[in-house]
DNA sequence: CCATGATTGTTGTATCTGCAACCATCTGGT
DNA sequence: ACCAGATGGTTGCAGATACAACAATCATGG
């Protein structure tokens, strides 16, 4: 009969993998008072200076619409995103980071990329480059590249 | 002002590569009316022929104890899986899969590694044993890798 | 042998998630 | 200009999840 070992199974693997890593950046984020979601809006938001739509940051992220905007609406609350309509098209809501949002954004970051980068301390520098090769070629294999950056 | 590209931030990456891949399998699973944590259970009882506590799966899978109570209660009530009370510690619930649980693991299994199949395909052979080498090298220096077969 | 603490498994509960329904707005064809 | 369908965003709700509290059993030390 055939067997399957789940250690080595990769959907287990990377779904316990992403578990870790998940789990360890919480600790940053838990900080300030965020979790994974708002971290993504944050995130897509602090890479670009002007303000960008909550659609895009769905197409972004690939997180479902309910989610960005419940991330949204707390991020407001905490005073670190404002949203405002867009004169062109008035179904669309514009999202930028306030000041404060800015400053925990630049505060964050350094935070997250130290982590990541404990995270992959069992890999060398080459090693690592094409652990990250490797996941782009599976990436775009499953069509998850596009971005759609408008404007 | 540090920035960080989501895109290019590897626990996103595998956050949303896991996410798909469990997208993939879920198809598979649902025929049988059972989901990831029951799976897990299946196939850690379905790797062995002997019974293993749910202690021993928590441990293997990696996965919150009352998840697997839940899964393992719904896999009872499907037929899949027997309980019965250890002699030695009573404590301990020894898990074995009925003759319909091995047939539904034994269905099941060539589904899901064509399924794993189609995920990898971007990949060529090479690539695939340099991509599960590192996997490797990343949960051994995250402590995953412990399973601590008893027995 | 008893008491304290650890281990196994279940369950209550608060929270989170995703789906779908919904409203508002825009687009395109006629 | 109008209507059907597409798109952006919010929210109700049902199911899932994790955390903690709990009961039962075992192990250890004095």
């Amino acid at each position: 009969m055939a067997r399957l070992n789940l250690l080595r199974f990769s959907p287990f693997r990377l779904n316990r993998l992403a578990a870790e890593f998940s789990g360890a950046l919480a600790a940053d984020y838990a900080r300030f008072g965020i979790d994974i979601p708002e971290w993504r809006v944050l995130a897509t938001l602090g890479l670009h200076d002007g303000p960008r739509s909550a659609a895009y940051v769905v197409r972004c992220t690939r997180t479902h619409k309910s989610r960005i905007s419940r991330a949204v609406s707390q991020l407001a609350g905490l005073g670190l995103v404002e949203r405002h309509e867009d004169e062109g098209d008035r179904r669309e809501i514009m999202l930028a980071l306030t000041p404060e949002g800015r400053a925990v954004y630049a505060e964050l970051v350094p935070l997250l990329l130290a982590r990541e980068e404990r995270l992959l301390a069992a890999l060398d520098p080459g090693e690592r480059r094409e652990f990250e090769r490797l996941l782009g070629k599976l990436e775009t294999g499953l069509g998850l590249m596009r971005c759609d950056e408008p404007a």
